[in-house]
DNA sequence: GGATTAGTGTTACATCGTGTAACGCTACAA
DNA sequence: TTGTAGCGTTACACGATGTAACACTAATCC
């Protein structure tokens, strides 16, 4: 319950399009993540490079080298990122209590308390049926 | 559930200290602050101030004068601030859904799955009982 | 009353993060 | 052998952040 977890810079919103245009597709090259978001948010090569490189940086991506071509990949999935950020949140304004966390989103409606139970009960069902 | 609360910009660092300091002690004017952070973070009298205003501009404080000084107090308690960034979180990453969110948390041991049934159990209990 | 003090308003400024991109180099293809 | 695809490097404007100085004014102390 104490692991502790590298925080990395949080995604610009940017960065964050890029991801989850990664996360969708899984391993990309540039050529392919600008393409893909050119409707959306036309970009040039360099500017596609340039983020991708910072995503690296900040540790959200790896790349390997196909060819002569670099290939980026995830290195989280998003519900890992999401649960890091969770933690961050959870140590800076709840004192590190998860009960706290979950009263405020209780509280403010980000979830229905009978809601959160069946999820909860959900959740532990199904890893005792993985134990076996 | 689908409640529409404002993002606010999120806190620098320094600015998470200074709300930190007022949420734990409540209420004070600039000069409270400055002696109370002075030995962890020395700061000018008009630093202080600058990042006060900065709140409250973003929404984090308010103030009301008190004679000819401006008292400043959060406008939420931490956990409904929690409650919005994680909101956010869900919305960004887990594309709105709790339950990815939590399985993430799970998964990610950010609280045990036995832990998070109870403290869901124990929060319904709470709430039915105040609904009576 | 004149000087000091406490508190505010305003302005500044260096640094960093972010979005955006140009330019230059090289290996492969036609 | 010349174009092109893809990389490396560098740049730059803009906004956020940390830090603060300076100027002004109401109260306060001799």
């Amino acid at each position: 319950m104490f692991s502790i977890k590298k925080h990395r810079k949080p995604l610009s919103e940017l960065e964050h399009v890029v991801m989850d245009f990664l996360w969708e597709h899984g391993p990309a090259s540039a050529e392919q993540v600008r393409e893909a978001l050119a409707d959306r948010r036309p970009m040039k090569d360099s500017t596609v490079r340039t983020v991708l490189r910072r995503l690296e940086e900040k540790g959200y991506l790896t790349h390997r080298v196909e060819g002569r071509t670099y290939i980026y990949t995830g290195v989280e999935p998003p519900q890992d990122v999401a649960a890091s950020a969770v933690r961050q949140i959870i140590d800076r304004f709840c004192g590190g209590s998860v009960e706290q966390l979950l009263v405020g989103l209780v509280n403010n409606d980000v979830v229905d308390e009978r809601e959160l139970q069946r999820l909860a009960q959900r959740i532990a069902r199904r890893r005792k049926k993985e134990g076996d």
